[in-house]
Formats: C-alpha cells, structure tokens, sequence
DNA sequence: CTATGTAAACAAC
DNA sequence: GTTGTTTACATAG
C-alpha cells in the first residue's frame, strides 16, 4: 500500500473499487498540508489542519518520509494490506475510530461549510459493496449499512490531517448524502474535495494522482511580481520578451482565483474548488495574451536554442543554459532558488533530452557535463520529438512485425536457395548504413525516415552512447522494449554486439568522440592509424569490421549525420589523412559538402572527420544510405560472417 | 492528433 | 546532488 503511489492512484483506480482505499491511503501524505504546499515535501514535520484550526496540541510524529496516514505498526501484516478489498477496509480503518467522534471532529474542522452538512453522528463505517453501472462501467459504491466500528470503538486519540474522521466516515457520508445512496469512485472523489478542506487543497486535476500531493508548481505561476523578458542586450531575444509596458502575466494572474493557481485556500470554506485545478491551466484572462508561457510565447527549446544560439560556441553546458534562463527571462531568474528552480531546470533538461533539435557532446573528462549544441541538421523551427515507447508498441511495432516477417521469410529463402550467397559486399565501406535509419522500421523511405526513425530509436543507450561510447553501460531499460526485435545475429537483443563483437579498441576509442577531438582532424596517434590498417585490412571473419549495427549500436544513427562543433570553420575537409584515400575519397563539393549528398551526407563528413579515425571509415558508406534495402544487408552481413546467418528465429 | 509543459522515476556519475 | 533519459499526463490549438 505503501508503494507505488503514483501508479494505484491512477485512473486505474477509478475502474477498480478494491483500489479505493489504497489509493485514499496512499494519497494521504501528512507532510503535504496546505501550509506547505510550497515546501519541500521531503520536510518532515508538518502542522496539520486541523491543528492549525485549533488543536495544535496534537502534534504528528516527525518522520523521514510517509506517504501514508498513520505510520506503518508493527502488528499490521502488511501482505494483507496492500491491495485491500474495499469490503475488508484496512487496518487503519478498523481500529481506533470512533465515528462518532469524528464525525464530530469533521463537523468542526469542517467549519460548515459542508453543502449537506455532516451532522449524522451514527454514521458508520464504510463497508460497501460494489455494483457496476450498467450504463458507463463505472462501478458504484454502496454503503451496505452495516456497522463494524462497534468493536474497534477506542478513544478517539488520533487525528488526521483533515480531522478525525476515518476515510470509511468520508466515504460513508459521501455515499450517505447521495441521491440514490451510492456513488462512483471518481463522485466519492468529489465529494471528498468539494466537501473536505484539506482534500479540496489536493484536488488537482491530475485525477490519476488522486491527492496526491504536488506541492510544488514553479513553472506556471502564482501571482508574483511582475515577470517579463530581460532580452535587453540580446539581439536573439524577441521583443514580446519584453521589456516594459505591457502588463505581464503575472500581473494579469494577480486577480487569478486561486484555485486555478494551486494557490492552497487557508480558509477552510466555502467555495467550491474548480474541479481541474492542474497549475498550467491558464486564467482565461491570460487566454486572451496568445502567450502560452507565462514567460512569453516562446517555448523551451525555443530558448534554448537562442541559449546556444547566443553563445559564442554555439554551445553550453546544462547549467549554462540555466543561467542563461535566470539571465534572460525574468521568470526564469525569478525562480532561481533551488527549489523554485527544480521544476524549469527538469524541463531544459527533458527538452533538451526530447527534442531532436539539441544534440549533446560528451565533454572531456569524466564527471564533466556534456556540450548541448543545436543539431544542424535539424529543420528549421519545429523538429520532431523522439517517437515514445508507447506508439513504438502499437502501431510501429506491427509494421516492424511486418518488415520482421518479411526480412525473415528473405531470409529463409535465401537460405534455401544457397548457403553460399556469393559475397558482393561492395567492401569495408559497402554497408555503412545503420539498420536503426533504415526503413526496415519505417517502411516510409521519404525524406522524414531518417529521423523518424532515429526518433524512434533514440533509445537512451543508444543516445547516450551516440557520443560517449564509455557511456555504454549507462543504457535505458527501456530497451526492453526490443525484446522482441529480432536483432541480427551479431546484436544480441539489447542491441550490443554478440556474434561479432566489437573490438574492444573501437569501443573504447570512441571516447574520442568528443569535443576535442572533433575540433580537428589531424594529428591522431599514429598508433590509431595503425590500428585502423589493421582493421580495415582484416580479412572478413579474421578480424572483421564491425557492421553499420555495431557501430549504430556504439554511435546511434543522429551522430552520423550531424556534428555541430564542425560548423564553420570546423565544416572543412578533413586533411592530413592521407591514409585515408582509398576509402574517403569523395571529392568535397565548394560547401564542403560530399557531391554524393543524399541528404545526410553532408554531416556525416562532418561526423566523420571528427571520429576515431578507424570509425569514420568502417562508417564510410560509398552508397547512400536509402539505397540499402533488406537484400544487400543480408549479402553484406553473409560476407562478413563467412556466408553464415545465424539469425536466431 | 500534435505540440508543449510539467512532474517524476530512474540511472549514471 | 547533478546530469540525462524516459514515461506519463494535462492542456491548448
């Protein structure tokens, strides 16, 4: 009962009735009151309700951390506990109650403002049944009249944050005062905010929270003072970032009802919360300012690349763009405490993550943070964000299931029609193309394949390791989410090679990708060229090269396309390589552009002068990357294993 | 439905 | 604690 607050208390909840309590416990965190909504939750000792409406001698323990009401007792045997039946109540409800008393209790605390009032002391304990509604599904809750409180009568000498009453006597009341003597859980839910103070505080719209408390809502905000723009100085700023004159939002939401604010009424009465009460809903006054920010109309990432855009890098550090949030926007450095800041600081850090826009480098050095820059492949204003799991497992999965069965039955016939497909690979470089941008996953070989489909494969490990390459271990497990793919046999399922492994070396010097290094290409060690004779002169199944995968698996398709840090003056043919000839040999157009352009091309020189030198040639592709289809993978991948599949079907 | 904002879990460092 | 990734959900358009 104690866990997994965030998940019982999800709509879930609302479908199952046993999920009640659970979920009414779960919510009931006495370090979340109204007087601390501001705070931080992990505080410890809060002043409740009620005893801040009088009865302050009654002081809660001070604990580390309790989501629940009361503490966890010795004697309760929590494997009874954790899913209980609404019919079985909880241990919490059982013992110590007298209803009466807290009906009492609640009368008071509640200072009448209850509409229907709550003066029926015999009111009993909930012990309901449950019927479902024929019509919606929806599961009534029935109070069945018993009255199990009679042997569980002691003194009334606990509270809870909202009173004295147990949820059983809320409930019971809630199901009392209706109409027809039940309720659905989400009216039960109603009922309790618009009915009991301190749920009305916690009424936020986030129905799955329940009541989850959310204390803390720094990034729409209360009516503070006035919040504008300090674009002065910067010419990327926008003027609305502005500056003087018009009236802000914050000042507009100055005469905001709090309840749209998360703004906790200390009141205690009367008026009925607005039912959604998520702290982004916008005033309606503020509607009206086509500012969808309450810092302006620009968006996170929208200042965030003016942050990179500004700098003289074109690159920053996490907690250089903070400051220049807290250095530009008003709102932002208005909110520069710690606490305040937590809750923008995540969304720079989850925009930069999601949006394809930002590409990050590793900084050099271990613990150092990473470079984010803007990705210069990106699409002029809206990028795509990476594709969530959730539409991977539905709709792109069943095409991948499609393509799979495909791939497999080519497979299959292959191998049926010879065991030796004589090797055509068109060389070390023949088959650089990553499977991950391939339309193998797509089936949609137009021009937004590429990164659609690397949005939908950023994975975290593929996204971390895009650059880190020592970063492999620091991998998503999310990648379960592949369990399924049938990797090609030399990429076990979580994408890591198997059958052929990477040099470790490879691996390893991927380190080298980083922002050093990718400032020029000259002066490598001439041990690594020499290991890059060695590999690229490998004999296929001697030593053989990894395959676009395994270096996908290493690199990630984004960082084949694109580096940042070679623009300008970094965007230059790579020279002084000149073992490299055979097999980089394009001729670079007057933008330094290989004249075998398809689109990515362009960047993937880029990328590739900045590589460990022996990576950017096994990356090489000497035929576009949309031009490989399931075929010519297959013959490439029999060439480099001896003319042996193993795919594992 | 998409884009965005917000919150949070989680992992690596 | 910070950084980074990801998921989930709410809201606006």
């Amino acid at each position: 009962m104690l866990y997994s607050m965030r998940e019982s208390s999800h709509c879930r909840s609302h479908r199952d009735p046993s999920l009640l309590f659970s979920s009414l416990c779960q919510s009931m965190d006495p370090s979340q009151t109204p007087s601390s909504s501001y705070g931080s939750p992990r505080q410890d000792v809060r002043l409740m309700t009620l005893y801040e409406e009088g009865e302050s001698d009654l002081l809660p323990m001070a604990r580390d951390r309790c989501n629940t009401w009361p503490l966890r007792r010795p004697q309760m045997d929590l494997t009874n506990t954790t899913s209980p039946l609404i019919h079985e109540g909880i241990p919490e409800e059982r013992d110590e109650f007298d209803s009466s008393d807290q009906l009492n209790v609640m009368g008071l605390s509640m200072g009448g403002d209850t509409p229907n009032g709550l003066n029926d002391s015999s009111a009993a304990s909930v012990y309901s049944s449950s019927i479902c509604s024929p019509t919606g599904g929806s599961t009534s809750l029935l109070f069945n009249g018993l009255d199990t409180s009679a042997g569980n009568k002691k003194g009334a000498t606990r509270r809870n944050a909202w009173g004295n009453m147990s949820y059983a006597d809320l409930i019971t009341q809630a199901i009392l005062q209706s109409p027809e003597k039940r309720l659905t859980l989400s009216q039960v839910y109603e009922w309790m905010v618009q009915n009991v103070p301190y749920f009305r505080d916690k009424g936020d719209s986030n129905s799955s929270a329940g009541w989850k408390p959310r204390n803390r809502c720094f990034t729409w905000p209360m009516a503070l003072p006035p919040s504008v723009y300090m674009g002065g100085g910067h010419p990327s700023i926008s003027p609305y970032m502005g500056y003087e004159g018009e009236p802000t939002v914050a000042q507009l939401l100055a005469a905001t009802p709090s309840s749209s604010l998360q703004v906790p009424p200390m009141d205690g009465g009367g008026s009925i919360p607005a039912k959604k009460k998520r702290c982004r809903r916008k005033p309606p006054d503020q509607l009206a300012q086509k500012k969808p920010n309450p810092w302006g109309e620009e968006s996170y990432s929208d200042l965030i690349a003016k942050a990179l855009e500004s700098s003289p890098d074109g690159r920053l550090k996490l907690n250089e763009i903070y400051q220049w949030f807290s250095d530009h926007v008003q709102y932002f450095r208005e909110r520069s405490s710690q606490e305040e800041a937590a809750g923008w600081k995540n969304s720079i850090r989850h925009n930069l993550s999601l949006h394809s826009r930002f590409m990050r480098i590793q900084n050099e050095g271990a613990g150092k943070s990473s470079w984010w820059v803007i990705n210069p492949d990106a699409k002029p204003g809206r990028n795509p964000r990476r594709t969530r799991a959730t539409t991977m497992d539905t709709a792109t999965k069943a095409v991948m299931d499609k393509k799979r069965r495909g791939a497999r039955k080519k497979v299959m016939d292959l191998r049926g029609s010879s065991s030796a497909l004589s090797v055509s690979s068109s060389g070390v470089g023949g088959s650089s193309s990553s499977i991950l941008s391939h339309d193998v996953y797509s089936g949609q070989p137009n021009d937004d394949s590429l990164v659609s489909n690397y949005d939908l494969f950023r994975t975290r490990a593929a996204s971390t390791s895009v650059v880190t390459g020592s970063s492999l271990n620091r991998s998503s497990p999310t990648l379960d989410q592949f369990d399924d793919f049938d990797f090609p046999p030399w990429v076990d399922s979580s994408g890591a090679t198997n059958a052929v492994a990477i040099p470790s070396d490879i691996l390893d010097r991927t380190d080298q990708m980083r922002i050093d290094a990718l400032r020029g290409a000259n002066g490598l060690p001439r041990e690594i060229k020499q290991e890059l004779k060695t590999v690229i002169k490998s004999e296929p199944g001697v030593a053989p090269p990894p395959s676009y995968q395994e270096l996908s698996s290493v690199r990630g398709p984004q960082q084949l396309t694109q580096n940042p840090l070679l623009r300008g003056q970094l965007m230059k043919p790579p020279t002084g390589i000149p073992y490299l000839t055979n097999l980089n040999s394009y001729a670079w157009g007057p933008l330094g552009v290989p004249p075998n352009s398809c689109g990515v091309t362009a960047s993937q020189v880029s990328v590739q002068s900045a590589l460990p030198i022996d990576l950017e040639n096994l990356t090489l592709p000497d035929q576009p990357l949309m031009d490989m289809d399931m075929e010519s993978i297959l013959r490439h991948e029999l060439s480099q294993t001896n003319n042996q599949l193993n795919f594992d079907i």
